[in-house]
Order: C-alpha cells, then sequence, then structure tokens
DNA sequence: TAGATTGTTAATCGATTAACAATC
DNA sequence: TAGATTGTTAATCGATTAACAATC
C-alpha cells in the first residue's frame, strides 16, 4: 500500500471500477483478476493494481480479488454507503429530474430539502423531499447539518449561490450550471456536470472522424 | 500548427477555453495574451499556446489573441456554429429537463424529434419537439438526417437502445445512462454525463479532505 | 510443492512546463 | 527600432506499462 499523493486520475477511475464489481457480483461472480477487470474497463493488469494498491493491498497473490470484498472497499473508499446530508438549490425541472431518477442513497447521498424562488414550487413536498422558500435557506442550513450543496439554479445565478453556501459553511458542491465557478474556500470540494462540455467535445470527435477538423488529410500516396 | 495526433486532455480543454473567450467577449475585451487566458483558466501560458497552436497560429507575436477571432476559431473546431440533426430517445424527466433547459443550438446541436413508449407522453409537442412512439423510431431515422442520438433511456434499456441506434446508423450517442456502453461500431462517437460518477467522486474528495480514508495519519513525532 | 497472481519496482511513454528564437 | 508575445523546441515531470520477486 503505496501512499504517495492519489492522482486525480487513479480516483476518477473507481467508480468505474465500482460499477463493474456491482454487475460482476451481481451475476453471481466471486473472484476476479486485476487483468479479467482491466479487460472489462479497457485498463491494464498494471494499471487496475496500481490503481488498487494506493488504497490497500486488496487481492492475494495466486488468487486475485475477492469481488464482494472489493466491492465493499472501494464504495467505503468513495463513502457509498454513507448518507450525507444535502440540500437541492433550485427545483426547477433539472433539480427535480434529479429527485425523480437520480439515485442519491447510492452514492451516500442524502437529500434532506430543496429551496426555489418560484411560489409554484415551494411549500410543498416533491419525492418526499420538502421544498422551501430559497428566503428560509440560510436558517435551515444553520439548523441542520448539511455537507453537499446540488447547485441547480441558473447560469447567471451560480457564482453568486456559491459564494453564498461557502458563507453558509457547506462542505462541497455538485455544480450543473455551466459556469466555471470561483470557489473562494480552498478546502470546499467542487464537483461540475458540463453538460456544454460534454456535447461539444462529441461535436468535435463528429467533425475528427468526417475527416474535417484536425484530421490531417492522408499523405498523398505516389 | 503541429498536427500530431491531439490528445484528449487538449481537447477536453477547448470548451473551457470557449467559455472564457465568451465571457471577455460579453465584456468587451479586444485581445487576450496567452498567459491571461491561462490566468482565467488556470493553465499556463504554454499550455493554452500548445493546446491552441494544434489547431492553428490564431495569434500575433508582441500581440496575443484577437477574442473575437479566436472565439469564432473555436466555435467552429467544436461544430459549435453547425446545427447537427440530433434525436431525443426517451422523454422521461432528464429528457424532458433537457428539451427545457439546454441550450443545444449553442452547442451546434438541433433536436429534431423524441420518441418514447410511454403514451401519456407521445403524439404531443414538448418544447417545440414531436414525440413519437418508440416504434415509429427506425421509420423517421431511415426517412430523416439523424447524426446524433440523446439517450436518456433507463439503465437497463441503454445498452439494447444503443445497439439498436447504431445499427441504423447514428454517428453519435450522448449517453445519459449510468452504464458502460458497449459500441459495436468504433466509429461511432460516445460521449457520457455520468451522474453518479461525478457525486461519488465528490464523496470521496469529502472523505479525504476529513483526512479520513487516504490520507495517511501523520508519522507519530517523537 | 508448483502454478498463479499479486504487490512493487524499473522502464517507457506522453503531457506539461520552461526556454528561446522568430516576428509583429 | 525596441518591446512584447507568439510559435516551437528542449527539459522536466508524472502517469502508464512492463517486469519480476514475493507469496498465496
Amino acid at each position: 500500500m503505496r501512499n504517495g499523493r492519489i492522482s486525480d486520475n487513479t480516483i476518477r477511475r473507481l467508480p468505474a471500477y465500482l460499477r463493474a464489481l456491482e454487475e460482476l457480483q451481481a451475476v453471481g461472480t466471486e473472484r476476479i483478476t486485476s487483468s479479467q477487470l482491466g479487460r472489462l474497463l479497457g485498463y491494464t493488469a498494471s494499471q487496475v493494481r496500481l490503481d488498487l494498491n494506493c488504497f490497500g493491498g486488496f487481492g492475494t497473490q495466486g488468487y486475485g480479488y475477492n469481488v464482494a470484498e472489493l466491492r465493499a472497499s472501494i464504495r467505503r473508499i468513495l463513502g457509498a454507503d454513507e448518507a450525507r446530508p444535502a440540500i437541492l438549490v433550485g427545483a426547477g425541472r433539472i433539480g427535480r429530474a434529479l429527485l425523480d431518477n437520480f439515485d442519491f442513497a447510492d452514492c451516500g447521498v442524502h437529500v434532506t430539502a430543496a429551496f426555489d424562488t418560484d411560489l409554484n414550487l415551494t411549500d410543498m413536498y416533491y419525492q418526499g423531499v420538502w421544498i422551501y422558500d430559497l428566503s428560509d435557506m440560510e436558517r435551515y442550513v444553520k439548523e441542520h447539518p448539511v455537507e453537499i450543496a446540488v447547485l441547480c439554479v441558473p447560469e447567471d445565478a451560480a457564482q453568486r449561490m456559491a459564494n453564498y453556501l461557502v458563507g453558509l459553511g457547506v462542505r462541497a458542491i455538485w455544480n450543473f450550471a455551466n459556469d466555471d465557478l470561483d470557489i473562494p474556500k480552498p478546502d470546499v470540494v467542487l464537483e461540475d456536470i458540463k453538460f456544454s462540455d460534454s456535447l461539444l467535445e462529441l461535436g468535435y470527435r463528429l467533425a475528427a472522424k468526417s475527416g474535417a477538423v484536425s484530421a490531417p488529410r492522408p499523405a498523398p500516396v505516389r
């Protein structure tokens, strides 16, 4: 178990390992080797072992890894079995779509309240979550443990709201606004969902496949 | 203009450059240097110049880059000014939230139709987009130019639907299902929005900040 | 014990940063 | 022309892959 600084790339691969392991466990697979797991995800066996060994020696020589055990370990590392208290800030379409469809609990997060300014949305339950008026947020956060803010407000309100939330002491922001947020406190965790970036990248790759933009025409063969 | 293979990292930074440039232009900035642009985004000046030079010499020595020009160039590279025809597959909450809130046009994409199996959703317009029954999709795709499928179906239907879409000849899939899709044709572009991965990563970083998981206890001082 | 596969170190590769000559 | 900043090459750094000794 080497414990230097763990690279961002390694961290980003952890959820993929977890997903693969959950599927393996679902179909009853008991053990798996680093090379099998690698093949499943498109990584080399070396990389799998190196990644996992950042967090501990989960394997057994000559055997491989126990699926259930490794899955449990990775869930623990990712905090997937926690129930971190979170609030939804902005209960518009995106916010409510998350409440409808997204399994927060499976990621170790528990949404305890939502906030909005739209009187058509406030003062009601939505998917079991009470939607408060935004003006109640400050009091709510002071009276309840809130670790995470799920930020689903329009782009032009995002930075302002982020500053406000950081001031209130939330420890992490899951941001859905298409905006590069500037987080004043360095120990507040920011994680973005960037729809635009993703779709633009798709557009680029599409153009690149057509050979248009940057795929240089093959050199003329003579 | 060096034109080796352009790295994924470079491509992933393009939308960030674009976002910064749009903001600069919005506030009337005319020119910018690589080091200013870098400071804005947290990159080094070298990196900015190297990234941009993958696509062309957009700058002028002694001056820097013209904001409007560079913005236009990057939009072109990303295909943001196109209107690539796309269909929405699955018009549930997530799908409709996208139609409500997301600016497809600004990413060079035009959603021409949506498909679902839910009779409460089909045969109606939603945000100007007609929702067809899924059984009409095959005919629709054959009769209309469709480049991109925005995949918003439940996780357990995603792989099946992806195979079907690839068979119908779509050239790219923007996937919102939490599933590692296996795309049979190598030239079909796949781009994922991974909500779970993102929130799990947030959870990890939160735990890491608390010094719990992987921050090794400081060695005992004697 | 022999075979297999890990944990871990060494070699390679690629990406980022630094430096500088070209040039506006 | 002098000053500034690019485009581009060289140096550095980090991440991935390969190799192998440890060990189940």
